[in-house]
DNA sequence: ACATTGACTTGTT
DNA sequence: CAACAAGCCAATG
């Protein structure tokens, strides 16, 4: 923290990142760039993953409930064990893993908007408009 | 103050 | 469908 009352802008972008991820619901996983769009952080993926690094445990932040896009786990190379515990965890809240070790988004990803217009049938991402 | 890395995503080739 | 490259911000050396 920086000393300063108000400190960086990080620490409060930090703020509503593990804010978003406490609201992911239990036997949900959600991606790093939907953590950062729910946020306020379009496009911050990475800053998402960098706010997770410096968590610990007892932060009361599900960061096992966040992977990456390809519906797999992310934590930094090398820690390997800590893969499967993620797995482990996910799998004891419901989340089924496909073959090598990848999430079924399509089933599991998260859906902030859950309840307004969740159609089953109607798998259309929001792709919104772009310029 | 500059260069490098990092729990990523998306678009193009 | 798979691989490559560019983009983003922050922390560390």
């Amino acid at each position: 923290m920086s000393g300063s009352g108000a400190g960086p802008a990080g620490s409060r972008a930090y703020a509503g990142i593990y804010a978003t991820v406490r609201r992911v619901p239990r036997g949900r996983v959600a991606t790093y760039g939907q953590i950062a769009r729910v946020a306020g952080l379009p496009g911050h993926a990475r800053m998402v993953g960098y706010a997770l690094s410096a968590l610990r445990e007892g932060s009361g932040v599900p960061w096992h409930r966040v992977v990456n896009a390809a519906g797999r786990i992310s934590l930094r190379s090398g820690d390997r064990p800590m893969d499967a515990v993620q797995r482990f965890l996910l799998e004891r809240e419901g989340v089924c893993f496909g073959s090598g070790g990848a999430i079924r988004l399509r089933q599991f990803q998260w859906r902030p908007l859950a309840g307004a217009g969740s159609r089953p049938g109607d798998q259309t991402r929001r792709k919104e408009a772009r310029s």
